[in-house]
Formats: structure tokens, sequence, C-alpha cells
DNA sequence: TTAAATCATACTAAATTAGTAGGATATAGA
DNA sequence: TCTATATCCTACTAATTTAGTATGATTTAA
């Protein structure tokens, strides 16, 4: 079935979590708590985010993380991405790098257009109650 | 990452082969030499695909395999459902039914939408040759 | 009767997922 | 300077899912 993994759902939830406070800093402790997801989870989560930009993070007492831009400028697509990798499904096998027109790979790549298009299209600021 | 499994992009393109020789009979051998599919994984795939109403089969020596439908009437979408069950992304944990409004689960949604909207919009038709 | 096909059930190796474990490092405040 | 509290880093692991394979029964045209 076509699906994300928990990273994704965790992770989006810790992050609309974070949103929510914009711009203060905010721990993992505190988000693991509100949300309850692991700290040791969420620690995963962040480096992600972090190397992906999404977050920066304060280390050392009274650290955490903040959103590195307003909740208006960052998209549910970047969270997702940098949470789980390039999100669009592609071949698997070496058949279609094989034929020269693989029919049944555009229904791939128009799927993931519409998935892009409809992630990239939701800001974090859309998420926030 | 978001991704269909080999369910969903060999059977599609076992289905599309068929679609093209409609409304002949063929069998999975045939198929199987075509894609470079083995005839088990064939055999597997197919079974989902008749149990949903996708093919129709023949038992017996000469027998095969059809579309039930028109390749016009037949969506890419029921295809890849037949294949891979329903696919609408859906939440993991317990979390979204304690919380009244989980705010990330409109993400979800949202996608599930354009996702089924994009796949059933896709005809076999449109992937033959 | 035989060859060729689907049908049914069960098994399995490999990969992925969903975390956990154990510590190293950094920093604010007492 | 010491300590509590954070992030950061590297590994490890149990459970699940994936991607098939294996074996054989059943059906049917010729």
């Amino acid at each position: 079935m076509l699906s994300f993994s928990t990273k994704g759902e965790y992770g989006l939830r810790a992050v609309v979590n974070l949103a929510q406070s914009y711009p203060a800093i905010k721990s993992l402790k505190d988000i693991s708590v509100e949300e309850g997801i692991s700290v040791k989870y969420l620690e995963q989560l962040f480096t992600n985010l972090r190397k992906n930009k999404v977050v920066k993070s304060f280390k050392g007492k009274d650290g955490g993380y903040v959103l590195v831009k307003d909740p208006k400028e960052i998209s549910a697509g970047e969270v997702i991405e940098a949470l789980e990798g390039e999100m669009l499904p592609k071949c698997h096998g070496t058949h279609c790098a094989h034929m020269k027109n693989c029919a049944s790979s555009f229904v791939w790549i128009k799927l993931g257009e519409q998935i892009k298009k409809t992630l990239y299209g939701i800001k974090l600021s859309d998420l926030i109650k």
C-alpha cells in the first residue's frame, strides 16, 4: 500500500507543535510530553530536520529547537522530504531503463507531480489551529 | 519515503500488457516472457486482480486472463488498489483518535484525495502506445 | 490421457521500519 | 568551577513487510 512511515507522521506533528510556539525555543522534552513521542525518537527526527535546514538547534541547558523560518514560509512538503528523503515514487527494477517507453511509468511521474504540488502547497501556518 | 511496492509497479505493467491484446485471452506465461516477471509472482498478482474484478480467468489448457471491461473503462487507481489494497495514507498511532483535532491529519487527508483523483483519472487506454 | 494453464497454501531470505541504548559534548546558571 | 539539562553521535535490535519461491492440486482443450 502507499504509505508514509511514522517518521513523516510523527515528525510533521512535532514540527507543527514547534511552529505553534514560534519563534520561541522549545526542547524535545517538552514536545515529547505534549505529543507522546519518545525523546530518543525525536532526537533522530530532529537530526534530519536540522541537517535539511528546517529547524536550528541550541545546545546545552535551556537549549532546544526553533524553526529557521516563519511557519508561513515552510511547507509540509519540505518537512516530509527532510524526514523521509526524496518522495517521488519511482520504478524499482531495471525494466524501465531497458524499455524505451515503459507505458506505466507515466503513472508514477504524473502521481509524483501531484503529490509534490499538494504537499508544497500546504504551509505550516495552515496547520496551526 | 513514500512509495509503492513492486506489486503495484509490476502488476500495473502486466495489466497494461494485457490491455494491449484486449479482448483476447492471454496467459501469464506470455506476459511473463514479455515483461520479465516470473509466472509465480504474476499468479499472486493476478489472484488479487481477479478477486477485485479487474480481470477474469479461464482455467485449463489455452486458458489465461482477460480484462473484465474495456481499457477505456478501467483506471490505474482500480488496478493499483486491487494490487496493494486501500491506498489512502493514514495515521499510525492512537494519537489522532485521542486528539480531537490532529492538525497534521489534514495533510494526509488532502494528499489522499489528490492521489485518488490522479490515479482514477488515468485510464488503461491512456497507457497503451 | 496428456499437456498446459489457473488456483491454493505455505514458506523464506532480505530489506525496511520503528524504535532503543549508551554515552559524548555543549552551555546556562548557581 | 560545578552541575543539571540540553543536543549530538554511533550503534544496535526486534518486529514487520517485501518480494518473491516452492509444492502441488485442479481444471480443461485437444
